[in-house]
DNA sequence: TATTATACTGTATGTATATTCAGTATAATA
DNA sequence: TATTATACTGAATATACATACAGTATAATA
């Protein structure tokens, strides 16, 4: 796939929403009504340079004979609003969270079930936040994110060691991590002296009996 | 959806094949072509009638207007091992839990999501099972059925009022549901005196948070 | 410097295509 | 019995559409 350019990009785009809504491909002219072109060699010109790139193809003599080349399986997946998400388990001290090796196994779920998106499920060791009904072998949705404010349930590093927690942070190189279980202690941590880093937020919580 | 004749099925199943192997749907004389009609007039008295009753829409004066109503949401989602879900929210009393005014709405969710099938998520209200970490507005994965053994999670309906609690059968003519939280009492039923009805089973837990 | 790719306007044209009209025939309703 | 739905052939036509040709202009390569 050689590289397209802006305007390029645009035309693709606007074939592709036109198949989206009317269910097949526009004609030349439909593409200059949406592009704001005045001829219909604007439309053609494009064509036959996205058809050269690889992006489309086009059916000769026919009427809206252009269809779109998927190589993109991801794009596919989302057309049906599902896709696979790992459950990360116990997560090896020093390596990446979403490494293969922490990775248990894969779970279809639809992208949309939760009020806000995730990227991976994380299972809960402990019961450190029990009083949260979050339970020992949940499975916790993460987003993948540093915007965290006080009171959000985060998915923090301390050193190797990763935790679940409620976030709290009351100044600027403090942050106290509390747990929703009277048997647990607040942990504080000074950034300056700790290796500290927000894995990501808590969106949404699924369990299996 | 009215009833559609087998040509009239052949002629759809044959836009459909054309649509999926082309990416823009057929002209008339195509589908004379598909079909081994003579004249494109055959094509679209077939087309009129399939639009008529519902099973596609045609775009007047564009050609290749041709696009698929889709409304067969089921067929789709299984194929991707997936189906529609109720949510059923606050149960009216004396009407039945499936009843269309309690559905809440419909989640996708795949049907092998948690270990057991199930029929229905169920929206919790109140703590009382809080220390099994069923919190408020929790969906419960509910399984129809009347085999529970002690110490499930059941879903009960005393008299007309439905309750999330644990199952405990101490003798024949006698069943106790217990809560989770100690600020609520267990309820004793006597199953000669009262109207006990086991709803489910509790099977896994979602939390949208 | 010449060439090529991009990014357009504007006009023209053959044909691809939708769509109507005129028939024929059968089976199912009213 | 008349009507309507299905299932076609065959011909005609206005227009929707792809596509080529003639320009203009800019920026990026060779």
């Amino acid at each position: 796939m050689k590289d397209i350019t802006p305007q390029q990009n645009k035309v693709l785009d606007c074939i592709k929403v036109y198949i989206k809504e009317t269910g097949f491909p526009p004609t030349r002219s439909d593409i200059c009504k949406e592009m704001g072109f005045k001829s219909p060699n604007s439309a053609e010109t494009h064509l036959r340079a996205l058809e050269k790139k690889g992006f489309i193809s086009i059916a000769s003599g026919a009427s809206r004979g252009i269809s779109i080349i998927n190589n993109d399986i991801k794009e596919e997946a989302s057309s049906y609003d599902s896709n696979e998400y790992p459950i990360v388990g116990l997560v090896a001290a020093g390596s990446p969270t979403l490494a293969s090796e922490n990775i248990e196994k894969q779970v279809n779920c639809p992208s949309n079930f939760f009020s806000t998106s995730f990227d991976y499920f994380l299972r809960v060791k402990g019961l450190s936040m029990k009083d949260a009904g979050i339970m020992e072998d949940d499975l916790i949705a993460v987003k993948k994110t540093h915007d965290v404010r006080n009171g959000d349930i985060v998915i923090a590093r301390i050193e190797d060691e990763v935790t679940v927690k409620y976030f709290r942070k009351p100044a600027d190189d403090t942050i106290i991590l509390e747990p929703a279980n009277d048997d647990f202690n607040d942990i504080e941590i000074n950034l300056r002296n700790e290796d500290f880093f927000i894995e990501g937020k808590y969106v949404g919580l699924i369990r299996e009996n």
